[in-house]
RNA sequence: GCCUCGAUGGCGGAAUUGGUAGACGCGCCAGACUCAAAAUCUGGUAUUCGCAAGGAUGUGCAGGUUCGAUUCCUGUUCGAGGCACCA
């Protein structure tokens, strides 16, 4: 019997569906584990060999563990809103439900194809109603809801306004504006317009302002994808920076939580550096600079103020200690106050330098560091404790987002501010002495200040507190702990994402759930109502088209053209947006909110609602999450490092504190798989034209690599290519009629690798594809017939024709070899190219298995009693692919799969063979199925290998008695000895040291030290 | 530019805690079977010197620590991922 794959896959794909051997219950006496990938989105190319790396490797741990006896969570879902989609739907005028509908069945066909263990009855898709219902009511408790910044957790609104009734915000610092004051009084006295406009600078979800690429032309925003180099991806437009209102998610607040929390997690240090780096935590100081103003301006309102303002500039700083090194300052070109103290004479030069600020991305502003820009505005300000008077710049080095906006410049010790003032001649004081050269700032913690009055001669740390407790007496800074961590933009001027559930009463936003009545409709005990307008809430829930009912579901449209004012499509549905409410006189005009939710808003949360992802009332069942709890395992790609991985960080966080789930972090153990990356080849072409007397003539030769290698080196030289070419013997074209004022090109492009066998060209297919005839194309080749072609490692991607399809590989191979193939390419979390050649070996290995167990004439398993070497290569085994699957390293697994098949060459004997397939059933499940039940009487069994238990190694047939160790003379192996594992020092001392070939090498000299590590090496140092 | 990671034969990689560098597989070479091919099986395969025995060199590069370094430290080169609206 040959091993046939295509006939035992289907067979046992039919039979684990048939039997739902992979649907997971909720109830359970198992220990339980979730095993969770990074859902795909579902982009139109479909899955290439790099994407199911990862969901191999979970699906290798989860069928493991459920071996292991654990009921094991394991569902698949799809990320299914963004912007691809609606790209696509622009450019083809097909909805993005229908093409996310085709990608998504594209994508579950592909995955089948390669036979996880799926539970596909818990499968969730982010633009689902019934899904992304839930990512609306968690925004609407995220909005609801205010951080309490002494308890360190989210709090509900309506519990801030009841501390505002009594006591005002004086004990709560207002994190959307500090300068923020009132008493309870002045609280009572607002209006309903002013509560809400001040609770909005405390809630968890708000709105705010934020710079986007705004395209003029298109008339819409831009995502940075799609601008590329300064232009609009699409038609190549001019972009610039502009304020609009956004939403937000107040992530700052769970900036110390978020990193703290870090340390408890089992995740790589380097994910947890990147997580923590991204944050940024830095303590320092906040420093405040009179400016001196004694200049007349321009207020907003045309009235001319005459000077002498108070105008105080806050510089945040992590090195207090250098402040007697400040020689000028330097404020974000966005700064609120740049118009406010630019001298009259320096008004135009800043302007133009805003402008062209305006158009370059903060990426290029922070990357491009050896090209300075800058304008002075004019202003000087006043050292604080020399009284100095330095000069106020602007230039684009410094971020408006980060710290204040502004810098105090240290040129002596920073090197941008020390480019920056050689570059623009700005005189350098030195606080180092000597430590400071002049030609390079003096950059490293160490050392002392000098130069610098009562701070000269501490260390840095010493003088860092000396000026801050000076500062802070002088009352003009503080100690500040800063982070460079921003708060998340949450809406996008696009139509293809979740819609807000929120809606604008004379321009004043409101959850949609506010309203008297239960909080939230669906259930789910939401956070409670807040507003304090009666006739309005009661309205919105009386409203038409019942708003007060999630989801709010995204609208049908035909056109993606963005609405007016850089509004997203959704504002050009008149009917959907504008709500009329019987609210009385003149009230009855709400709208809804027109922008949609990023990306990340679905994804930040979906391992929740996989628990129990047909609940109605509620995101999730909390004795589901109770027993399911965190992530046990989370597979995935490190370039979801700090977006994906901390906005879920934040959205569990922000559950937990407000009582909905046990647990505030989601994801326990983290792994990165790498990248497979495309392997390139590339083929040669001469691409020639000429106008002969009769007839203009045009040709292309594809020539093979060795043939171009010769050619480049002759390229301009147009009668040598033509001399060579003809001297191949081309007689096509009449190449030597070809003159010199022919247009003559060598080019080498890209090739479908598919198109390929190696880096050899797979000529016939080639010929076929590019429609070659007698009057087009001729190919070139080595001397040997073949065509070689030039090879590179990239991304895999279409416009690279290096992707290749798991379903090529899957029916040419079967799911079996190309789930270990796929493991046997190396350690999971490296980046490798993909070469499909490689493939023959793992394919090799498994009809090497399975000839164990069957020969032509059929099953030749047999129940003679094992030898104790083929229980010790079984056991050994056993023991290796246990470790390695709990340590992550499937390569070596299959390693010793092969190592051990090799092995037991000849040996047919069912003791061995019975729990070897059972071993091997994670990693290839489809034949392990097969052969699991072959074993069984008559060759069937009932149930599922799935739940067979996985076999337990003996130790004594896994331990070996002697040792054959490497035995060194000053660290140099010269031979091998063997010992009994327990052999003593002193006997070994003896032997080694009589041996022939360790005296020849002694050379006489009596040994200084004899080293011998138990089980490792012995080494003799003379 | 900044942050993180990586670099080992012709290729993918192994060496789990500082202890025999190159397991396993691909490719290549030789042989067996075959009329032949495919498939399968056996042996060889880091470089270099040597008929051989055996020696020298060798884990991107330059140093350091150590009896001993692919592994730890410093510097450096190159490559990959991320850098806040791709997902």
């Amino acid at each position: 019997m040959e091993y046939d794959f295509k006939k035992i896959e289907a067979n046992w794909k039919k039979y684990w569906t048939e039997q739902q051997v992979y649907k997971v219950s909720n109830n359970s006496n198992k220990p339980k584990c979730y095993v969770l990938d990074m859902f795909p989105y579902p982009s139109g190319a479909g899955l290439h060999v790099g994407h199911p790396l990862g969901y191999i490797a979970s699906d290798i741990y989860a069928r493991y563990k459920r071996l292991k006896g654990y009921n094991v969570l394991h569902p698949m879902g799809f990320d299914a809103f963004g912007l691809p989609a609606e790209q696509y739907a622009i450019e083809t005028g097909q909805h993005p439900a229908v093409t996310t509908e085709k990608n998504i069945a594209r994508y579950r066909e592909q995955l089948d194809n390669i036979g996880f263990c799926y539970d596909w009855s818990r499968e969730v898709r982010t633009s689902d109603p019934k899904y992304y219902k839930w990512t609306q009511w968690i925004f609407l408790q995220l909005f609801h809801s205010w951080y309490d910044r002494k308890e360190q957790k989210a709090r509900p609104i309506s519990e801030l306004i009841s501390i505002f009734e009594k006591e005002g915000n004086t004990n709560i610092s207002c994190p959307g504006d500090e300068t923020l004051q009132f008493d309870s009084a002045t609280w009572k006295n607002y209006s309903e317009k002013e509560r809400r406009d001040c609770l909005m600078q405390y809630r968890i979800a708000y709105q705010g302002y934020a710079q986007v690429w705004w395209c003029e032309a298109l008339g819409t925003v831009l995502a940075n994808d799609e601008v590329v180099n300064g232009v609009s991806e699409r038609g190549s437009h001019p972009v610039e920076r502009k304020n609009m209102r956004q939403w937000f998610l107040r992530i700052t607040e769970y900036a110390e939580r978020l990193l703290t929390s870090l340390d408890n997690l089992e995740w790589s240090e380097a994910m947890k550096e990147m997580q923590r780096n991204w944050i940024g935590k830095s303590v320092g100081a906040e420093i405040e600079f009179d400016v001196v103003a004694d200049i007349p301006f321009v207020e907003e309102d045309g009235t001319v103020n005459p000077g002498h303002a108070n105008i105080l500039l806050k510089v945040f700083t992590t090195r207090p200690d250098t402040i007697f090194g400040v020689d000028f300052m330097v404020l974000a070109p966005e700064h609120e106050m740049v118009d406010t103290i630019t001298l009259p004479e320096q008004r135009q030069a800043v302007a133009e330098y805003k402008t062209y600020v305006k158009s370059r991305s903060e990426r290029e502003r922070m990357s491009e560091v050896k090209q300075i820009t800058g304008c002075f505005t004019g202003a000087y300000a006043f050292h604080p404790f020399t009284e100095r008077q330095v000069p106020v710049w602007i230039s684009e080095y410094v971020l408006a987002g980060y710290g204040t906006g502004a810098i105090m410049a240290v040129p002596s010790g920073d090197e941008r501010d020390h480019a920056f003032a050689k570059h623009f001649n700005i005189p350098i004081t030195n606080i180092f002495g000597d430590k400071y050269n002049g030609e390079e700032a003096y950059s490293s913690k160490t050392g002392t200040i000098e130069n610098s009055d009562f701070l000269s001669g501490l260390n840095i740390a010493d003088a860092s507190e000396a000026a801050i407790n000076e500062l802070v007496k002088k009352g003009i800074g503080k100690r500040k702990v800063n982070y460079k961590l921003r708060d998340a933009g949450f809406s996008r001027q696009r139509y293809w994402g979740e819609p807000f559930p929120i809606v604008y009463v004379e321009g004043v936003p409101y959850g949609i759930d506010e309203s008297p009545l239960p909080a939230s409709p669906q259930g789910g005990g939401g956070v409670a109502q807040e507003t304090s307008a009666r006739d309005l809430s009661a309205s919105l829930s009386k409203g038409e088209g019942d708003v007060a009912q999630l989801p709010v579901e995204l609208p049908f449209v035909e056109s993606y053209k963005p609405g007016p004012e850089g509004q997203g499509p959704l504002a050009n549905i008149k009917d959907w947006v504008n709500i009329s409410l019987p609210l009385g006189e003149g009230r009855g005009e709400a709208s809804r909110e027109t922008n949609t939710m990023p990306g990340y808003a679905g994804s930040s949360w979906y391992f929740l609602r996989y628990m129990d992802p047909h609940n109605d009332t509620e995101f999730a069942d909390r004795k589901a999450t109770d027993y399911w709890n965190q992530v046990d395992l989370y597979i995935g790609g490190t370039e979801h490092a700090v977006g994906h991985l901390l906005y879920s960080r934040m959205w569990t966080k922000a559950l937990y504190d407000l009582g909905h789930i046990g647990f505030d972090e989601p994801f326990k153990k983290l792994l990165n798989q790498g990248m497979i990356q495309g392997s390139s080849r590339f083929v040669f072409e001469v691409i020639f034209s000429f106008i002969s007397s009769r007839s203009s003539k045009s040709g292309r030769i594809f020539v093979s690599k060795t043939h171009y290698q010769k050619l480049k080196l002759i390229e301009n030289d147009k009668g040598k290519v033509i001399e060579y070419l003809v001297n191949t013997g081309i007689d096509k074209y009449n190449i030597a009629d070809i003159r010199a004022d022919t247009t003559l090109r060598i080019i080498r492009h890209h090739i479908d690798v598919n198109l390929i066998y190696g880096i050899e060209l797979n000529i016939p297919a080639f010929k076929e594809k590019f429609g070659f005839n007698e009057y087009n194309g001729y190919l070139l080749t080595e001397e040997n017939g073949a065509y070689l072609c030039d090879t590179e490692i990239e991304k895999m991607s279409k416009s690279k024709y290096n992707v290749v399809n798991p379903d090529d590989i899957v029916a040419q191979y079967g799911a079996d070899t190309f789930r270990m193939y796929e493991m046997f390419l190396g350690p999971i979390d490296v980046s490798k190219p993909w070469d499909t050649k490689g493939i023959e070996g793992v394919h090799r290995f498994l009809k090497k298995l399975w000839r164990l167990y069957f020969d032509d004439s059929g099953l030749i398993v047999n129940d003679e009693a094992p030898t104790e070497a083929e229980l010790r290569v079984l056991h050994k085994t056993i023991k290796k692919i246990g470790e390695d699957i709990e340590r992550f390293s499937f390569n070596t697994s299959v390693s010793q799969f092969m190592i051990c098949v090799n092995e037991l060459a000849g040996c047919h004997k069912r003791a061995i063979l019975e729990p070897l397939a059972i071993t091997i059933c994670p990693f290839a499940p489809h034949i392990a199925e097969e052969l699991w039940h072959q074993l069984g009487p008559d060759g069937y069994r009932d149930g599922s290998v799935v739940d067979a238990p996985f076999p337990l190694y003996e130790e004594r047939y896994v331990t070996e008695n002697t040792k054959k160790y490497p035995v060194a003379v000053n660290g140099k192996t010269r031979i091998e000895m063997e010992f009994p594992m327990d052999a003593e020092q002193a006997d070994v001392e003896q032997v080694v040291l009589a041996d022939e070939t360790i005296q020849k090498w002694l050379e006489g000299k009596t040994p200084k030290k004899f080293i011998y590590v138990k089980g490792k090496m012995i080494n003799v140092v003379v």
